[in-house]
DNA sequence: AATAAAGATGACATATATGTTTACCCCAAA
DNA sequence: TTTGGGGTAAACATATATGTCATCTTTATT
C-alpha cells in the first residue's frame, strides 16, 4: 500500500506553509523571493499554497535563497 | 544570482545516491522498492542515477518505502 | 476616494517527470 | 551454455510543474 492522496496533500501544503514562514521570517515578499530565484511570483503563491508538486529543483532554489540547508524545507 | 546547473546536478546525483543507499541498506531490488509505491523500475534508475528532477510526491513515497522521515532524503 | 503593493487565481504554452513498453548488458546459478 | 534476476536505457504517451500574461481582491497609504 502505498500513500494516501490526502496524505500526499498535507505534505504539499506542509512544504508551502514552511516556504512561506521562512520567507516571511526574512522579510521577503513573494515577488522578493521570486525574483531572487528566478521564477515567477505566481509560481511561488502556487506552491506556498499547497497548489503544486515541487520538485527537487525548485526546492533547492528556494533553500539557497532562504538561506537554509535544503533538508530544513522538509521538516515539518 | 541563482544556483549554477552544475550545482544542480550535483543535488540530482546526492539524492539519487541516498535512495540507492537506503534501497541497497534495507536489501531491496530497484523493482523491489518501485512495486512497493507503485513506480515504474525504470523511474527508480532514473532516479538513482541523477537523470530526473524529482517531484515532492515522489520523494514522500520513496522515504515511506525506505523507512525513513522525508527530510532524511536530503541528507547529503 | 485613489493609488499602489501584495497576494491569489485563471488560461494557455512549454518543458519535463513519470508511465509504459521494449530491448539490451551483466552476472550468477543451473 | 542457457536461464533469470538486476540494472540501464531508448522511445513514445500522459500528466503536470513552471512560465507567461492577465485579472481580481485585499490591505495600506495618501
Amino acid at each position: 500500500m502505498s500513500i494516501s492522496k490526502e496524505r500526499i496533500l498535507e505534505y504539499k501544503k506542509n512544504f508551502g506553509l514552511r516556504v512561506r514562514e521562512l520567507r516571511e521570517s526574512k522579510g521577503f515578499s513573494q515577488l522578493d523571493l521570486a525574483s531572487e530565484i528566478n521564477v515567477e511570483k505566481t509560481s511561488i503563491s502556487r506552491i506556498e499554497n499547497g497548489r503544486t508538486n515541487v520538485t527537487l529543483v525548485t526546492a533547492v532554489k528556494l533553500a539557497n535563497a532562504l538561506g537554509v540547508e535544503l533538508k530544513n524545507l522538509f521538516e515539518f
